[in-house]
DNA sequence: GCTATTTCTAGAATATTATTCTAGAAATGG
DNA sequence: CCATTTCTAGAATAATATTCTAGAAATAGC
């Protein structure tokens, strides 16, 4: 029987699930994941069913494993971007606190931009597959990681309300403004009917971020 | 043989495929499109399997059709907003021309926000299915639509930017500005994941999309 | 290093579901 | 009123997801 103690997820097996990942991804963004049977990745990955579905349990799970390994590539590089920018904010004078809200509202902004221009395919596949985790396990995994990211930026801006340096808008509007022009613009641009790259508005994109959500 | 010139889409027949689309799109925000079986819409519907293939050859036709509709319906309602404000614009000053630019701008952002709280389901449906209509007709006329929106926009806003009272950027910007936080909030609104209506939020949007294209 | 136990692989068997097909009913047009 | 087209119905088929059984590989305890 399953002893609780006895679990060591090893490191070749781990392997196997990442590379497994990857490719049902271009196979998901390629055909979707209703376009894209097991056969097919089982071709893909080169492993037989029986191994798939003793690594993820079913096809949504698969998808589900693509969709929350994707964001949490994504939380990486958000949190690079703002460990560069969260020095010290006691003691600041107003202009200097203004200077650094600023930069890590854009930081944020900037992150969303660049971590989308170098992964296409993983945000082609999370902008057209949110749903795929409207299911049991990897829901959870999506919500907790959602909520520790709402808490993140809640307290890397709640001091920045308190000073006056920020507008008092709730956690969710923050990201609305952030990120809702970007991605509307990238899922146009990735699905090819814009041209001009992300990176090129990536300032614009910034401006009007920190436009809307600065106090005045 | 098929011949061209005898097609006659009797209203009776319209009046189904409409029920139709309703009923479906309730089973597809419920369950998904691929977690909607075809028998699950057969009972839904009251039609046949045969019926069913008959309106629309397969299943992905039948998502198509709803979001096609889903969207032509919005489609009126901006059209119906944008009719309230585009008044004669020649000869008027730069002070009511600004007036009314900003009208415009909010007048979409106001369409976008009162069409998601009274049809939450299709909204629903549109932010979570936008692939459905990757494949072959319903691509075809949602592209076209599409088209004819931006000409629609250009054509508004255009004389505003060489007035110099909007900024000079692509309309594809102009969209993810005025529909880009809107619609991230709003699918965390409709996922159930925020509770503050959309509504309420309304003036919000609405001048942070002005201050993102207004000139200066 | 050897055996017991667990984890993993493989592919055949099964179950579920989408699609096609055939026949006949209703509607339409002349 | 007949001919033709469009529509309905549900059984037959095809495609696909999932389960199952047996054995191979890895791991752990000794």
């Amino acid at each position: 029987m399953a002893d609780s103690h006895s679990v060591k997820p090893q490191a070749k097996t781990q392997q196997k699930k990442r590379a497994i990942i990857q490719q049902a991804l271009m196979c998901f963004v390629q055909h979707g994941v209703e376009g894209t049977s097991i056969e097919m990745l089982c071709q893909a990955t080169q492993t037989s069913v029986g191994s798939l579905y003793h690594h993820f349990g079913n096809k949504d799970a698969i998808a589900g494993a693509v969709f929350i390994e994707g964001m949490r590539d994504f939380a990486m590089l958000v949190n690079v971007y703002l460990s560069k920018c969260d020095d010290a904010y006691d003691g600041l004078s107003l202009a200097q606190q203004e200077v650094q809200a600023q930069a890590g509202i854009k930081a944020l902004v900037h992150a969303n931009v660049d971590w989308i221009e170098k992964n296409p395919e993983w945000a082609r596949f999370i902008f057209q597959h949110r749903t795929v985790v409207k299911q049991g396990k990897s829901k959870q995994v999506f919500n907790q990681d959602l909520q520790s990211f709402y808490k993140k930026l809640q307290t890397l801006v709640q001091p920045m309300i308190d000073q006056g340096v920020l507008k008092d808008l709730p956690m969710s509007l923050y990201r609305a403004f952030i990120a809702g022009p970007v991605h509307e613009y990238a899922r146009h641009y990735l699905a090819g009917r814009e041209s001009k790259p992300l990176s090129d508005l990536k300032n614009i994109f910034a401006e009007s971020a920190w436009q809307s959500l600065r106090k005045e």
